[in-house]
RNA sequence: GGGGGCGUAGCUCAAUUGGUUAGAGCGCUGCCCUGUCACGGCAGAGGUUACGGGUUCGAGCCCCGCCGCUCCCGCCA
């Protein structure tokens, strides 16, 4: 190699020596009898000037020809620059390297978007990232990304080898386990009408670790699924995978949350508090409709029920009488609320099921409402003094049954606060992370259209050891050893302590959740007979590993944080996948196409 | 599968709500310029308004279809 330095080196130690630059030019400033180029790395970048007055003139001249993006290795001396012209906006401002030597390694035509201006670069089309990602990707901001992603990795890898845990690679080519997403298949050429399926996750393999005596696993595995993609879910992913042996659920708390204040700190440089929160399941709803509460700000839930029971106002007495609850949310300083917003919310309750949203306007002086006719002293006295109320205020109702309400509220309460961060009214510093811990899960819930229960989680996960007599009486009541790991209103990750008795594991899959013996051992059977063999009680966890590091970066979207990542529909534009195959490929894999297929393109 | 937003020059966006030859900034090309760093100045090129139909005297704008990107619901054990 003959670079000496890279781009965000110099100093003004470095005053003297002669030194060599390797890089993209950033940006040419030819001002006729001088010219000034930025060579960038990834580290930085670093100014070079081409003087006539001490060059050849076909240097000069091919200096001048130089064009962005072009790819260039310049030697010469390092300096300081004359007063007055030192650039404090890059960390090399107070030197430039006076070019003696200058060589083309590549030529770049002109770029079909610019990545040196952030503010342009920033603002293109995602659609035109994608296409040219190797563009995209030489963006500070994405360099930057790539660099927390990897610096992430290597501190998980450094901290589980410390606490013990070997990290096993399991296979990508896997068995068919219809439950849960939906799973790619993968034909095999060998067998006519057999498929592999690619993992939505190793936890079978995990647990199987487990009985092979493994005691700590983990992996930052990549899984697939085949649904939907959302701005926070690609069609393969990765996870930080853990699984360990002879431990309860604190140890699981305790490993993550060194893991996390490790994390943070070797990227971001934060220390993060801990232990974390816990909220159970109940009172995460309750207080904030959703399992994965965003708790950076208030505007809780409050409940009415008592206070609307036998109420004049028939739509919140109603739902009470009929064993449903009376929510309510003060959105503070919302009053002035357009008709648009307020149309948006009602749309969005009833998309929840709710059939309309009451509301209470704070303005004036008096509670502008269509409602609160219906209401008695007593309850409005109950609302003042329970949402302290005051001027400005939106109060949001939702009376319904528990889950419904709670629910439609706690979407509400997030478009309000959007809302609020939109006008100013409402602010969170972007380096507040709010960890908490999600526990006491129900471990099942009930398919009214199937009439059958099925698991909340995965039919893996231990019941509490002091429910487990319910799991036939009264199956709605037992909770599951599951645990949420949530911040800032993002599900992280989660996990639970398995089942390790094969008659556990057996009255689950059978009488709990009906699923008939013989399909049972079609599918699970391998992990059934492993654990007759002697299986440790074991536990794990997984957590979102684009979804961490799109929080690390303050991005929305893990197509950020992603080096090549897929569009909503599954493509990649820049290699244009998924495409069609030849008829011989197919043919070699036994399969017959029969809807109407593109031809591949002649080799 | 469903709903919303977007698609105009290489890029980012305008186009007085259906009316003349579709504009601007950046980029690009040429010329000028010795302390710039968003260099500056002068001149110039660049458009099937994603695509296909329709309504109209007239469509970037309205209607239907279609493709792509994106956000959300469903889905993601």
């Amino acid at each position: 190699m003959k670079r000496t330095h890279h781009c965000n080196e110099l100093r003004p130690a470095h005053i003297g020596q002669t030194v060599t630059l390797d890089g993209w030019v950033h940006s040419r400033r030819d001002l006729g009898g001088l010219i000034f180029i930025d060579v960038r790395d990834r580290e930085g970048r670093t100014q070079s000037v081409f003087d006539p007055s001490d060059l050849p003139k076909d240097l000069f001249e091919q200096a001048a020809a130089l064009r962005s993006e072009c790819v260039v290795r310049i030697t010469g001396k390092v300096r300081a620059r004359p007063d007055g012209t030192n650039n404090t906006k890059i960390p090399t401002g107070e030197v430039e390297v006076m070019a003696s030597a200058l060589e083309l390694l590549n030529y770049a035509e002109v770029l079909p978007f610019p990545v040196d201006d952030p503010e342009v670069a920033s603002k293109v089309n995602e659609e035109m990232r994608l296409k040219y990602r190797y563009l995209d990707l030489r963006r500070p901001e994405m360099v930057r990304n790539l660099r927390v992603r990897s610096k992430a990795a290597t501190a998980t890898r450094f901290f589980m080898d410390e606490q013990g845990f070997l990290e096993v690679e399991t296979p990508i080519l896997f068995k068919s386990t219809p439950e849960g997403a939906r799973e790619f298949l993968v034909p095999n050429r060998r067998e006519p009408g057999t498929f592999y399926a690619l993992p939505q996750s190793p936890q079978q393999f995990k647990q199987i670790l487990m009985v092979g005596g493994v005691e700590r696993y983990y992996q930052i595995a990549r899984c697939f699924r085949d649904e939907d993609q959302r701005a926070d879910r690609q069609l393969e992913f990765s996870q930080i995978d853990i699984e360990m042996s002879f431990i309860e659920r604190e140890d699981i708390y305790n490993l993550i949350e060194g893991l996390l204040k490790r994390i943070w700190k070797s990227t971001l440089n934060i220390d993060v508090l801990t232990p974390f929160k816990r909220l159970t399941f109940q009172e995460a709803i309750n207080r904030y409709g959703i399992d994965k509460p965003d708790t950076r700000f208030g505007m809780e839930l409050v409940d009415f029920t008592e206070e609307f029971r036998g109420s004049k106002f028939k739509i919140f007495a109603g739902a009470v009488a009929n064993q449903g609850v009376v929510k309510a949310i003060n959105a503070k300083g919302l009053a002035g609320v357009t008709q648009g917003q307020m149309d948006t919310m009602t749309e969005y309750a009833k998309s929840f099921g709710a059939k309309g949203l009451a509301f209470i306007k704070v303005e004036g002086g008096e509670w502008k409402s269509p409602i609160v006719r219906f209401f008695s002293d007593a309850e409005k006295a109950a609302l003042t003094s329970k949402l302290a109320i005051e001027e400005g205020d939106l109060i949001l109702f939702a009376a319904d049954q528990w889950l419904t309400a709670c629910e439609i509220l706690g979407k509400i309460r997030l478009y309000c606060a959007e809302v609020l961060k939109g006008q100013g009214k409402l602010s969170v510093p972007a380096d507040r992370f709010d960890f908490l811990w999600v526990i006491d899960f129900p471990l099942l819930s009930f398919d009214k259209e199937q009439n059958r229960w099925y698991s909340s989680h995965h039919p893996f996960t231990a019941p509490v050891a002091e429910d487990i007599p319910m799991l036939k009486s009264d199956p709605k009541k037992v909770r599951g050893q599951h645990y949420d790991i949530v911040v800032n209103g993002v599900e992280l990750g989660g996990g639970s302590i398995r089942i390790h008795q094969p008659d556990v594991q057996k009255m689950v899959f059978e009488e709990v959740l009906q699923i008939a013996p013989d399909e049972t051992k079609l599918r699970f059977g391998y992990m059934l007979e492993a654990f007759r063999y002697g299986a440790p009680p074991h536990g794990g966890i997984a957590l979102g590993f684009d979804r961490l590091i799109a929080i690390l970066c303050g991005t929305p979207s893990i197509r950020d944080v992603i080096a090549f990542p897929k569009t909503a529909k599954g493509t990649c534009l820049m290699t244009e996948s998924p495409s069609p195959v030849s008829a011989r490929q197919l043919r070699d894999l036994h399969i017959e196409v029969k809807a109407a297929r593109q031809e591949p393109p002649a080799v």
